[in-house]
DNA sequence: CATGAATGAGAATTCATTCAT
DNA sequence: GATGAATGAATTCTCATTCAT
């Protein structure tokens, strides 16, 4: 066989894969994972469509696995914050970093995340659920380690708090995806992106009044 | 023979109309919008399948009903609230407690809102997120409203931290709608959700730190 | 009965049912027979759409209708000409300008004849072909006529010269119909017809070859 | 194993795709394009439902490509014919064979072509009223020469004599098709023809009447 | 590994027709 | 006669998934 050309054709096999990983994430942000089609899927990863049965059992599994291998990695940087030694106030001043800071660098995903994977049926699924529960729960656990060591009150249950807390950051994060929240064009993208996560923190843990800081 | 009692029929003209909405958030409900058929509405309502083309021009159609005829009653009386005379806190608390109470009332309505209609396109679409859109201002109002009566912090953006708020709130009341936020069995239901709603507002109030009272 | 008003509901039942007859013709010479809906065909007659069933089997009947009440009436027109004692070119000026005539006068009804009744499958059934057939026998007729007076060749089977007669001016009708056959603005219209009429008849008789008069 | 001789498989490629065309044809012409089901289409051609949408967006592109892909062949040796450097009567007499040829050799074909391509809102659609115009322009180019050349009459206007002459053949034609004109069985097929031929040609020509010959 | 032709279950939508009032 | 709500069969079209090459 006189095939013998220096392309460079290895690691071929999982180069692929991620191709339609990336390109389904691309779609799914764009069209929802409903109206995505598997064809526009393999379209946008620039192979036949058929190649995506090669290495996924189907559509669902794509997305799951956007979720599984994105959402872990992530999710163990949040927990790692989490235990970390740090104050309360580092800590979620960290975790609303990450969580805005993921949205600046691959928006993309993030709206894939906050828009088909939490939603729709999946996230009553127990796999999920468990890992979406993950978040929730290093959250809740910062709260209550925050109780232990006295810089957060004592009269919250850590296991509400954290939807708020999280639901809050998650619905910002939303506002920023679909372009909703506005970004005024007078500063620089980085620099609002500060203020918002300086703003939500500040929020959770001084609280709104005005009395509660003055008195 | 009792057959007087299967006697009224067809009343109120639109009576089969209503019915077809409100089967329809019941199928949006528990299948939600994409996996839902038109034949399972139909079934749902007890009627013939062409009848849901005979009020509907489409499937599409039915959700906008549904939330241009229940949201906007909702809206209107969240904004009531916001442009009341009360103090900001009784404000909070009046809006927290209408979509809390909603959710207690109707979960199949606001299960279709936050899981459905808020998702997808529409969420994108003008006229929808004008509306949405007038939830984040009245809150968003509330807030500025706060800020001239000193009520509230003046070094806060309303219109970022209406996110925050409404965010919060809605993913409390997701939690509520997926049942992952377990109820203590020991209490009453409507203990409950008051002592949510008390710990919503506190939070966003007061905020979680410690000292933000006790200094 | 106190119904005495005097509202000259006499022939109201033919009334509608003409309504009927004459906006089916509108709406099949607008979108053809199976794009029209009988709801369409209601709206254009100002009547509720159950009522075309009062008065017609199905949609087809009204098709028939058409075609029986109306040609029926067109045919004996053209039979009486064909049946009278003039000379054969004064027969077929006659039938040429009755046709013409008919799409000045009412360019709908004989669109609806030459695209949708003579089209389908009813070109082929025994009712209809027999009286779609009465054309062409009238016109074989004129022809086998004029062979016996001396004034038509008789080299020529009339059963087949028929078809050349009648299709070549009803697709000199289709033409004015769909308006592919322009009209030269500068001349009237009514002289345009007389033109048509002319030339049609002029050709039949005396054909296209220059020598054939000449010699 | 008997299995060597179900070998041949997927040749051409376009094989299925025009297994799809050529069943289209046979299932417009028995049931006409409304009346025809793509499932109709798909049995003939012994082919899956869902392939036709495979090769063809929707019914009315298998009608489009039918026209397009036979028509223009059909129309090319139409105008071959026209600007041949014969006589009036040879280009007409070839013109006339090859209608009346095509629908010897596919009866179908035809029958699609003149029952349902023609009709519908296709006539009136400029890209196909080109392709129609086209061979009643031939037809009157042919008219003009021979005019030009003196073999036509020139007192008569070719832009509406062509239509005559092609509307007279094409409703022989339909004739033929609908088996409405009735074929001596006492002479052979072939023959039939032919007189046909001649006898719309000599019409065309020499015309009706006994006396453009005689004087 | 790759390809994309082939399959067919599913779902939406249309609309002629019936029927209770 | 008149109305239009109600019915549901019929059809088109979509697209995930399989499979032969």
């Amino acid at each position: 066989m006189p095939k013998s050309e220096t392309k460079p054709k290895s690691r071929t096999r999982s180069d692929k894969r991620n191709r339609i990983v990336d390109a389904a994430i691309s779609v799914f942000a764009r069209s929802g994972f409903h109206r995505a089609r598997v064809s526009d899927i393999a379209a946008e990863a620039g192979i036949a469509y058929g190649l995506v049965y090669h290495y996924f059992k189907n559509k669902e599994e794509i997305l799951n696995t956007i979720f599984e291998e994105r959402w872990t990695g992530f999710l163990e940087a949040v927990e790692n914050i989490a235990d970390s030694p740090g104050s309360t106030e580092e800590k979620l001043v960290g975790i609303t970093s990450m969580i805005l800071g993921a949205n600046r660098v691959n928006p993309e995903w993030v709206k894939v995340f906050v828009l088909e994977i939490q939603r729709s049926s999946r996230f009553a699924e127990p796999g999920q659920i468990r890992a979406v529960g993950r978040l929730f729960s290093a959250v809740a656990r910062v709260l209550r380690d925050g109780q232990a060591k006295g810089e957060v009150r004592g009269d919250l249950d850590p296991d509400i708090a954290c939807y708020i807390v999280v639901g809050g950051l998650e619905t910002v994060v939303t506002g920023l995806v679909l372009d909703v929240i506005e970004i005024d064009s007078s500063q620089a993208e980085s620099e609002y992106y500060s203020k918002v996560a300086a703003t939500v923190v500040e929020i959770f843990l001084r609280g709104l009044a005005a009395d509660s800081r003055d008195q």
